[in-house]
DNA sequence: CAACAGATTAGAACCATTCTAATGTATGAG
DNA sequence: CTCATACATTAGAATGGTTCTAATCTGTTG
């Protein structure tokens, strides 16, 4: 069995699985979106670009789909929002603790290991509120 | 003359200076934005807020010339683009070395002084890039 | 003051995203 | 296995922040 671990019908099964886990009905869409974002390494997508290479693929699926489903796994805790950019919304398949490199002008992310970073001398924020989640954005440029 | 420095006329003919010497016209417009915008303390602002804000003040300013002047603004050095929000863009007239608290419901910036963080550990970038800025956004919410 | 470069403006256009309401489909009970 | 039902998907319209256009206006310089 350890053979087939990578076989399209186990990941199939495997994806199936993960979505029921999250409360989401497997439906062909939310299978096929979740077997290209989480079927290998890392990634980080926009609604656009996840549509263009699902399409690409041979699936169809709407953009609208694309979008809700990106939110619904966002809520499920399978992806994160990225914000770095005003134009457009990055989704990152990396949910653990972790920060960013953001080269701008190519609309490219990469990640930098939680371990790696430490933000230090944040101050308590003013009475009443909490702290939700510190991010940091390296913004860089070619040389 | 020190019991005059805060006259509106004094208060104009420092902000034309201000403005001739980032290489802008001082119109009508620009003053008036550059006059709420630099008068006092440190300020975040979004397109339409300060579009608001200046014709609740009885002056007539076309929100396309807001965007023209936030972004001549921040070209020249004057201001500063935050991006926290997908949904819109703020613009912060403190532009020197700080980070943000960020409460996304209330669309609410607090400065958080330069000195008082530290980040430590950001990796070398991929070769070929290099760092502009590092930036840290710490998300809050109401307790 | 004339002339020109640069600025402002209303409104249209844009584009990512969300909404709508009509159609399709996974699921669990019987 | 089938049906009923709740949930999903979809095309296309709508939304909302932002940018563009091209006509008009205004600082500036000679």
């Amino acid at each position: 069995m350890a053979k087939a671990a990578r076989s399209a019908k186990n990941l199939t099964a495997q994806t199936t699985a993960r979505l029921r886990q999250s409360g989401l009905r497997p439906t062909r869409q939310r299978v096929e979106l979740a077997g290209l974002l989480f079927d290998d390494c890392d990634r980080h997508v926009t609604a656009e670009s996840l549509h263009d290479e699902i399409t690409k693929a041979g699936v169809k699926v709407s953009l609208a789909t694309v979008y809700n489903t990106l939110h619904q796994f966002t809520q499920a805790g399978l992806l994160r929002q990225v914000i770095v950019d005003a134009a457009r919304s990055y989704f990152d398949t990396n949910t653990g603790d972790h920060q960013h490199f953001f080269l701008e002008k190519e609309g490219m992310l990469i990640d930098i290991p939680g371990e790696a970073i430490s933000v230090a001398g944040v101050p308590n924020p003013p009475p009443g509120l909490t702290v939700d989640r510190v991010d940091v954005v390296v913004r860089v440029k070619r040389a």
